[in-house]
DNA sequence: GTATCCCCGTAC
DNA sequence: GACGTACGGGGATACT
């Protein structure tokens, strides 16, 4: 293998870091997001790849050479914004505390000098990488110089290059010279683009070539373009061939990367006030290897186990063939339990042709050494996403991990902020502790099952280094765990229901794809139809999914009034056009396309196309750490949100079917938000009106209107509905009257005359913000917590949503604890019954199960029972099951 | 051309 | 700005 050089587009990634990057800044006021996202690729260099060899190329300052052969060169580009000028020295300064190499020149641009430095380099034997985004570099590309953009995790090679532009390395220049390039004021021949230009080298080979035989081609206004514009095509292409002989240092050694400073780092950090980089320095500890072995025979297999079962904890990873654990074969496993060993059991390395690897121990046999680990009641399984590997190993050794379990990827939603990231790595990081990524593993192996064909050293000290960072994390989360009274949320809710997820998608659902097929061929004419109609009424064609042109059509051809505008036009959502739809025919054919449309691409295409083969049914994947109130979340496909109202959705239910000789029992909680609201509030009229088993809304309209709740109307009982609703949101006038069509005031005096009547209610959400400014939490019955730092900004959108947040959290996250709980006791209660009913969803409020059609009854009432014995509330919890061949109603 | 933002709509 | 939590399709935009 050759050394690798990294050489580094500085200038280019300067910028891309100043836009890519939210503003940031210093408590001083100074700007520093450019520096901060800078840092952060070059982190992402370090870490990844591990360079021996770097150098990073910056612009020069003013004219460069290019200016004497093209004045308009780079004609358009505005001067750097003072913003990102001011932040430019702190860059540099970076660069030079880390040690790395700088390539500057006056009058040479940074591509030049990586031109040049590549040529040198190369020459001497090494490998160069480029790290840039930039297609012009892509003509330097050759069997020794290779280009990768780490925000694009991309290697382009010549394959890749040739692949991606449909021409010959050596032709790229000229190609790029036709297309000319626009952000470089580079004019290349107008009218010609990447495709046409990629046919005519293609074609003709080169640009001489082109304009000897020009006269041979067809007659035709790209050929006149090409004519008139043959000075510009050889200008263009001069302007982009990088200059190759610039003076740049010509010893490899000279690029050798050192020992970065730390205390000029952590200057710099402390300056910028990068909390998070000032940190890690001087702490980042790299993983003793030597910790890591790997078990080639049975016996040390049974030695470790046998020291294994008598620790009270044992980290396990699963290496394996795939990201989908459906589908996931085995490759092998590592474990530890303390952080001074570390084992790996390679079982189906493969080697380049295919062939199982010698020297690994039969997975049989690795199975029958593992299992009384992995089904050891006394001892605490820990993993990292553990569903990943609980359904790996169930479906591959037919073995269920047991109780007691822990996933350090769900300690870490509990405990960190909403919206970090929780891969591994990512937490490893803030521990000091740096990993092998899969990347640097995989190398540039592409396939599905690339881990299968890592050597087994390799797969050793990555896998290790996976359970001994799980370990670490563990380590820090089990005491935060109980410091801020989460253990139990975490040990008794969360960690026993992970199984209960991992089953429910192994056990998927059953689609009807025959019924969803007659359904898309229904629904597609209708569409076409609908189609026609709406070009008929428009007098012209459009693209009806675009809001744009949607806009335009009805606001400015059609006059018609237009409502709110968003950031980018017209809004033409439902609200606007239902407005409309009185006053003119088109605005009512939008809605029914859009209705039909929505469906059409979101249920009814999708849905088959994630039918397994071989189970023929539909494997969504819960997501139990994701949300930021405790409520699952499903996707790839998410069943959560499959329509119900209307006629349409009702046809797509109707797709949803049991197996043979089985029934879908589905069980829901009725008004639950609403009856946590009771509880928290203890307000009287809401907590009596449950009590009495009341209808909620219509008894909420009695008391609004001040009449019997035998004379409520239907609209009475919306106008309740919504209100009910719009509390738990923490609604305003303006969303109510917008919700009701309503005017504000009108809005306004339902929300106080609805407050008088549940003044416990309003108490209620009083105290929840004051407590939340007090703490910057909110926390549910089962004292989840979500952070609401925003609560006590000054900018008063932010805080207001965050008041929002504050008193919708308690009420949605509670109803996320009690559903999980019912699902608990619901497997118990089943299981103990002998009852063969199995969960296949959950839908926030409803679980769907399926249950042989003789068990029907037992089910239910088993059922039933545990979900309205969850949680015992001040109020009631009422829970209605209904019973179906499908999940239409 | 590709990644990302934005709008929109489905569910609870 | 205006009603909370999600996921996802598709167009427009931004960047190359």
């Amino acid at each position: 293998m050759k050394q690798e050089v990294y050489l580094i587009d500085g200038s280019a990634y300067i910028y891309r870091a100043f836009h890519g990057v939210k503003p940031l800044s210093n408590s001083k006021g100074m700007q520093t997001n450019a520096v901060f996202g800078f840092i952060n690729i070059l982190r992402k260099l370090m870490r990844e790849k591990n360079p021996r060899y770097v150098a990073v190329a910056f612009d020069s300052r003013g004219k460069v050479f290019r200016h004497e052969m093209y004045s308009d060169y780079k004609a358009h580009r505005p001067p750097m914004p003072e913003e990102l000028a001011v932040q430019v020295p702190y860059i540099r300064d970076f660069i030079a505390s880390s040690n790395i190499l700088s390539l500057e020149e006056p009058g040479i641009e940074a591509d030049d000098l990586i031109a040049s430095a590549a040529r040198v380099l190369s020459a001497r034997g090494l490998q160069v990488v480029i790290v840039s985004g930039d297609k012009d570099l892509l003509q330097l590309v050759d069997d020794s110089v290779v280009m990768w953009d780490p925000m694009k995790e991309k290697v382009m090679d010549t394959a890749a290059v040739e692949a991606k532009y449909g021409v010959a390395i050596g032709q790229l220049l000229d190609m790029f010279a036709l297309v000319g390039d626009s952000s470089d004021n580079v004019p290349g021949v107008p009218g010609i683009g990447p495709k046409t230009a990629e046919k005519l080298i293609a074609e003709y080979q080169s640009l001489e070539n082109l304009y000897d035989r020009i006269d041979t081609m067809k007659p035709s206004k790209m050929k006149e373009r090409l004519i008139e514009n043959r000075d510009s095509a050889f200008l263009s292409r001069d302007l982009i061939r990088l200059k190759e002989d610039a003076v740049v240092p010509e010893e490899p050694e000279l690029y050798a990367l050192r020992e970065g400073d730390d205390a000029k780092l952590a200057e710099l950090y402390a300056e910028l006030e990068f909390s998070s980089f000032l940190k890690e320095i001087d702490t980042s500890e790299k993983i003793e290897t030597e910790k890591f072995s790997s078990i080639t025979t049975n016996a040390q297999l049974e030695q470790v186990v046998q020291e294994l079962l008598g620790k009270k904890q044992v980290v396990i990873d699963t290496e394996t063939t795939s990201l989908d654990a459906r589908r996931a074969r085995l490759v092998g496993v590592s474990i530890c339990s303390d952080l001074d060993r570390a084992w790996y059991v390679p079982i189906g390395h493969l080697d380049a042709e295919g062939v199982r690897v010698a020297g690994q121990l039969d997975e049989g046999t690795v199975k029958e050494l593992l299992a009384p680990l992995l089904l050891a009641p006394g001892i605490l399984k820990i993993g990292h996403n553990l569903k990943y590997d609980y359904t790996v190993l169930n479906r591959q050794w037919q073995m269920n991990m047991a109780n007691p379990l822990a996933d350090t990827m769900i300690a870490a939603h509990l405990l960190e902020v909403p919206g970090r990231s929780l891969k591994l790595d990512d937490l490893c990081r803030d521990l000091g502790i740096r990993m092998t990524t899969f990347e640097e593993v995989v190398g540039q192996d592409k396939r599905d099952d690339c881990f299968a064909y890592v050597d087994p050293e390799s797969a050793c000290n990555y896998s290790c280094e996976d359970v001994y960072g799980t370990l670490s994390l563990w380590q820090n989360y089990h005491d935060q765990l109980i410091a801020k009274r989460l253990d139990h949320l975490f040990n008794e809710l969360e960690m026993p229901l992970m199984p209960i997820l991992a089953e429910m998608e192994m056990r998927g659902i059953c689609i009807d794809e025959h019924l969803l097929g007659d359904l898309s061929a229904e629904f597609l004419g209708k569409l076409a139809e609908i189609e026609q109609r709406i070009y008929a009424v428009a007098g012209q064609t459009f693209n009806i999914n675009s809001p744009r042109q949607l806009g335009q059509i009805l606001f400015e051809e059609l006059n018609l009034p237009h409502g709110r505008k968003t950031k980018t036009g017209y809004s033409t959502d439902v609200k606007v056009l239902e407005k409309l739809a009185p006053k003119h025919e088109l605005p009512a054919l939008i809605l029914e396309y859009r209705t039909l449309a929505k469906l059409q691409s979101t249920y009814v295409e999708k849905l088959a196309t994630f039918q397994d083969p071989e189970s023929g049914r539909i494997h969504t994947s819960f997501n139990q750490a994701v949300t930021a109130t405790g409520r699952l979340s499903s996707s790839n496909p998410n069943l959560q949100n499959i329509p119900i109202r209307g006629e349409e959705g009702n046809r797509i239910r109707q797709a949803f079917v049991p197996a043979e000789g089985q029934l879908f029992v589905s069980a829901d909680y009725s008004q639950i938000d609403l009856r946590v609201l009771a509880h928290y509030s203890g307000d009287k009229a809401l907590v009596d009106a449950f009590r009495a088993g009341d209808d909620i809304h219509t008894r909420t309209a009695a008391q609004i209107f001040g009449v019997s709740p035998l004379l409520v109307t239907g609209d009475m009982r919306r106008v309740a509905k919504s209100i009910n609703f719009g509390i738990v949101y923490g609604m305003s006038s303006f969303g109510l009257s917008g919700q009701l069509g309503i005017s504000r005031k009108e809005a306004q005096s339902f929300i106080d005359k609805y407050f008088t009547l549940y003044s416990g209610v309003k108490q209620f959400m009083e105290d929840i913000v004051v407590q939340a400014k007090e703490d910057g939490f909110v926390t549910t019955l089962m004292n989840r917590r979500r952070a609401v730092p925003e609560i006590n900004s000054s900018n008063r959108i932010q805080r207001e949503f965050a008041e929002r947040t504050a008193i919708n959290t308690p009420i949605q996250g509670t109803a996320a604890d009690i559903i999980k709980l019912a699902m608990l006791k619901v497997a118990a209660a089943l299981r103990d019954a002998d009852v063969p009913a199995t969960l296949l969803l959950q839908i926030h409020d409803e679980l769907v199960f399926e249950v042989p059609e003789d068990q029907v009854e037992v089910a239910k009432k088993i059922i039933q029972k545990s979900m309205e014995e969850a949680m015992q509330l001040d109020v009631p919890l009422v829970v209605n099951v209904t019973v179906g061949k499908s999940l239409a109603k």
